[in-house]
This record gives C-alpha cells, structure tokens and sequence, in this order.
DNA sequence: ACAGGCTTGGTAATCGATTTCCACATGGTG
DNA sequence: CACCATGTGGAAATCGATTACCAAGCCTGT
C-alpha cells in the first residue's frame, strides 16, 4: 500500500523484534524452542507487519518445496477433473499442496509441464500420460529426478509407480452381469471404447475381448461424449435394432445413451449400455448408468500415502512392488459394479452363481 | 541415475564448458551476447550433463516466477474445469504457465491457496472467489500483492479486476426468446437457480426478477445437477404440468431435464428449459440444450492479455477502468443465444421483432 | 567448586540462479 | 597517436530463507 514498502522480509522481523533471522526463523517454523519471551515478541511483529515466509527462499534452502504437482491430459474430460478434485482433497490434510497442470492433450505441452515442475522442485509428481508411447520421455524424465506416479494410464517402459483400476477385472464384471441375462447366440454385444493409445483404453478392450471373444465387435473412438453419438449414430444408422452397448467410459456411454433414446429406441428395452469409471459429472446420468465404478476415494489416498512414505528415502523404493523393472510399481484397485436403469436387473434366481 | 550424481547445476556447466557461470546464464538465457563459440561450448556441456535450470533459483533472485495462479472452488464443476481448461491454453502461448489449485469449495481452503500461491511469487493471480462475502479477505489479500483477477463470480468490496459475462443481459435474452412464444398469461415461467451466494447466482436472480416480474416462482439451491434433480422433483410432485424453466447453469438444467424426460413428460411439449453457460461437459447434453452461451475464449484471453499488460506495470492498473474504486474494474462480456431441443425454436414472422 | 551436558541465541555459510560492476580488448575517429 | 565507445568475460553481490557451527549460560552430580 504505502508507496516505498516492499514485501517484509524476515530480516524486517528481527529487526523489529529485536532478534536475529535465525531466532525468527527457529521461532515462526517451531524448528527449535526458542524463549517463550522471545517466541512472542517475535509473533507480534509478524503480525504487525503482516510477514509471509517466502516460499521461494525456503524451497531454495530446502530443496524441496512442499508441493506436488499433478499433471493430466485436459480438464474438459470430467472424469479427469474428478481425479484431480479428489487428489486435491487427499492432500489438503498434509501439509503439501496440489496444483495442477493441463498438457492440453498434447505431448509437447505435457513435457513441458514436467520441466515446469520439476524446475520448481516439486517434491512429487503425479501424471495421467497423454499417450501411451509418446508420452515415454516426459515420464521418465520426471521419474528420473522425483518420486513419480502414473495415474489411470501408463506408458509400459518406465520405473514409476502406477496406480489404477484392474480394467481386466471391471471387463469381468461386465461379462458377469451380461450373462445374467443375456443369450448371447440371440442378443448382440458391442464395444463402444478408445482407440488404444492409452493403457487403460488398451486394456479395456483386451478384457473386453478376452471376456466376450475375439470375434465380438468394436468401434473404436476416443473417450468423449462426441464419440459417443458418433458411434450409437453409426450403429443405428447400419440398422442395429438392439443390442447390448459396453463402453470404455461414462462419457462415452452418455453420448451413446443420448443418441439412442434421442432416435426412439428404449433402454433397456431394445439396447442396454453400460459405462465405465463411475465418477465424475457423467456418472449422474439419467436414466442412471449401469457402469463399473474405480474406487478414486483408495486410489487417491493411496497414490497420497505413497508419495508421504517415498519422499522421505529418496524415490527408490519402499513400497512393495510387483516387478522391480519393465512396466514399473503396479497398484491395481478392484472396481464395483454399480446397477443402473440402462441395463436389466440381476436375476436374484439361482443360475450361475460361481 | 549414478549413485553420487546430484542435480547439475550452472556452475557444473560452467567448469566443463571452462567458463565462468556467469557466462552459462547469459549464453543460456541470451540475455546478453557472447562470443559464438563460447555460447556453443556452453550449450554443449549442458546437453552432455543434461542441466536444466534450477526455477526456484531463478524465481528467487528476479522476484518473480513466470507463472500465474488459478484458484477455482472446485474441479467437479464442469463449467468451471472448462474455464481452467481454456485459461490453461490461453496461457500455452506465453512464456509463463498456468497452475489450478482446487479451493474445494472451503474459504479455509481458498485462503490457504492464495497463501501458497503468493508464497511461491506467482506473477499474477485469477480466482473464482467461492462466496461473494466470505472470499473478501482471501481476494483483498491476493489482490494487495500481486496482478489479481476475478473470473465469472466476484466480491464486491475489492479493487481487483473482474472479468464475467453480463448476467442481465443474459436473462435479457432469455426473456426475448420466451417472448416470442410465451402467452405468459397461459404458460407460467419459473427460475431454477441458485442461492446467491455468489455473484453470479445473485445476479442471474436479479436479471431474471427484472425480465419476468419479482413474482414469478423462483426455486434456489446450488450449481449442481443433483439440485436441478431435485427441483424438478419438487415442481412435479407439486402438480405442474406444463412450465417455462429457466435455470441457471447448464448443469442444473440437465438435472431438470433428466428428471422431466424420466416422469415421462415431453420437452419441448410440456415443459421447456433454458439453460445458462453454453460450456463445458454440460453443454453436450441430448437432446441439445437451449442455453446462453458464455464467451469464455474471449474472456480468457481477455484476461491473458490483462495479466500480460498489467504485469509489467506493478499492478496498479493500465487498463481502462469503469470505476476506481468500490466494486474494481469490470470487464463485462455479451453472451449469445443457443438454440436447441428442449424449447420451441423462435418465430421467424414479424412480431415483436424490437 | 568444577566438569560435562543441555538449552538457546547469534554469526555466517548455503541453496542456485541473475545481475551489477569492473577490467580488458578492440575498433573507429579526431 | 590519443581517446572514447562498444563488446565481452569474470568476480562478487544479491534474492530470502534455513541451518551448521559456535559460544554463552545454566543446571546437575560428585
């Protein structure tokens, strides 16, 4: 406000109070007691002067800075959002915090993000890659300087931690769900997923594949509501009366959903669907979605409690892994199958019930 | 990767390239010529020991960071993780880059995020206050400090800039379509909204009171779609079969339409709904939404170019201001007029053209 | 009464860059 | 030939904190 007044500096403290840097520094940050007496003259004029720690100096002196960065393709796609949200709700209980960077679904500025961050001596990075090969270099770039962990997808070369749903087994459920009901000799499946170029699109449609066959058909898109329409639009448009739609995710199914009750057709009379993920904006569809849910709540805390324990010994290790080389640290969470209005109900009968 | 390795720094780059470090920074920053094969040298011996610049190092001695601060309410919200979206690209072409921190919709949160985001000397700051009061101390004090920019809700007692679109004009427009078919003798109109406990809410209430008259039926909640839900519930379970709703947000008007379709009524038949943002996962709803669209491009470049401009100007101003004091410096933006599926499409004989 | 341990305050080094200031060389000009 | 402007490299100050190290004071046990 006043004309010739910088930002206080710690040493503008210790002058007012009468003490040295050190003794402010011990005094605000509880690093050493220091005199009760002094303790308060100190706090006073802090306040007074409406002193804030400089981030900056501290994380230069530290090396660390009491940050983690978390870094995802885009923010339109709500699921993606809804990660990053519950990320950031898992570390407003420590005393690091979030911030969050957009590659904007493109590899140049995802990497760019990685220097970014990893100038800033973030003291963890947290990534959800952008493409499943193309994104190799940036992961192991960051894996390379700070304790990394890959998120929902990950690119097959690297050491970092990941963290993400069993996709094969959320396919299982599905195909356990559809068998309640469905002859498939009479019925159609489809698969309405992304084209493989991230891991979690890849191993969607391998466990579609290996649960309901190779010969089953797929359209291949990317996980947007758009491809969605697309897609259903095709299908009917090839004169498919009905079916059974698995999708790759919320999004997808909801655009999929849209397009067919949008040309007349009902669900889940003539075509059911089922999403996938569960979270986020999409899965308050209505009808409500038939969908497998990732547990995001264990996920996030996980991925939290991995980088407490791992920033503490260096990012080398500590926590139990399944490989130590090859595709790196896997954590896989079971997913939950949620009923919906878009799919029949289960059989409470007695039939295959293994 | 080798056990003793630490990070390099300028003054490894320096002793192999047998320069001083004060050369390696002018050589790679170019902020003063060298000698070609000096700089070559440089260049060399810091691609062979893979040195990156240290940013906290650099933040730390220009008082500054190359980096600008976004604190939004929340993540979940689509219309707000779009706004982070195109304020994320808006910056890709600057040399500075944007970082999200999600307040979590808690002003305890919110402040803590201006804290660390002023603690880390970010350039500037553009926040998505959570509470039209509460967030008062939170924006005064990023708006003391640094270039601050409100985004889409404000605070009223602060200097700092605002950027939004023009909610009157808003339900202006609302009101010019519904004239056009709306025998408002007949056909009763009422307000899904929000409590106004942002500005944003408050004065989409206002403009819709001033168009339809302060009588017309207005129901409150959040900007949810679990709200618009229960809204619809609310109205249907009172007995209304037929309406006019006006929401105010996309995604409380998918709520609504959800719930309406689902108890079998037809829109447009029955019921119509409007909806407000034109943006974001929301806007993609089936059938297509009639809404206001937000001309969120312009106004976050309108914003990149505010931050840019005041930026090297100490954060006093430079841009044309509207007032001085009170309320800050208003940006407003005209929104448009989308057509869609859930209200009649307009007149295009000669009424009330005015 | 004194050695040894514990607490606590201060001085100065340190983190990693940028930038000021100075020195030297070079080249053009009166 | 003297002189000054210009270009370029290096030494050292600087940004703002933390912390290693030292010194002084106090307590306790013998």
């Amino acid at each position: 406000m006043q004309p010739g007044s910088r930002r206080p500096r710690m040493a503008d403290v210790a002058e007012r109070a009468n003490v040295s840097v050190a003794t402010v520094s011990r005094a605000l940050s509880g690093s050493r007691s220091v005199d009760p007496q002094l303790a308060d003259r100190v706090a006073r004029a802090a306040e007074e002067l409406g002193y804030r720690v400089n981030l900056v100096g501290r994380a230069l002196r530290q090396t660390r800075s009491s940050t983690v960065g978390l870094i995802v393709p885009d923010l339109d796609n709500p699921f993606f959002s809804a990660l990053a949200q519950h990320l950031a709700r898992a570390f407003t209980e420590t005393d690091s915090d979030l911030l969050v960077y957009s590659a904007d679904s493109s590899l140049a500025t995802e990497l760019r993000g990685v220097h970014s961050f990893l100038g800033r001596q973030v003291d963890a990075l947290v990534m959800i890659p952008v493409h499943e090969q193309g994104s190799a270099a940036a992961v192991d770039l960051a894996a390379a300087v700070v304790p990394t962990v890959q998120l929902d997808r990950c690119v097959p070369s690297t050491h970092a931690h990941f963290v993400a749903v069993n996709n094969h087994r959320g396919m299982e459920l599905v195909g356990e769900h559809v068998g309640t009901w469905v002859d498939r000799e009479q019925q159609p499946v489809v698969l309405i997923g992304a084209e493989p170029s991230s891991s979690s699109a890849h191993e969607r449609l391998d466990g579609f594949r290996r649960v309901f066959g190779e010969d089953t058909p797929v359209l291949l898109g990317s996980f947007s509501t758009e491809w969605g329409h697309t897609a259903a639009q095709r299908l009917l448009d090839e004169g498919w009366k009905q079916a059974t739609i698995v999708t790759a995710a919320d999004v997808i199914a909801v655009g999929v959903l849209a397009q067919i009750l949008h040309r007349g057709h009902s669900v889940p009379g003539d075509f059911r669907v089922i999403g996938f993920d569960g979270v986020g904006a999409a899965a308050l569809a209505q009808p409500t979605l038939t969908t497998i849910r990732q547990p995001v709540e264990a996920m996030t805390l996980a991925i939290r409690d991995l980088i407490e324990a791992g920033a503490s010994e260096g990012h080398a290790g500590g926590v139990t892994s399944d490989h130590d080389d090859g595709p790196g640290v896997a954590h896989r969470f079971d997913p939950m199958f949620v009923p919906g209005e878009t799919s029949p109900a289960e059989h409470l009968g007695s039939p295959t019930r293994a």
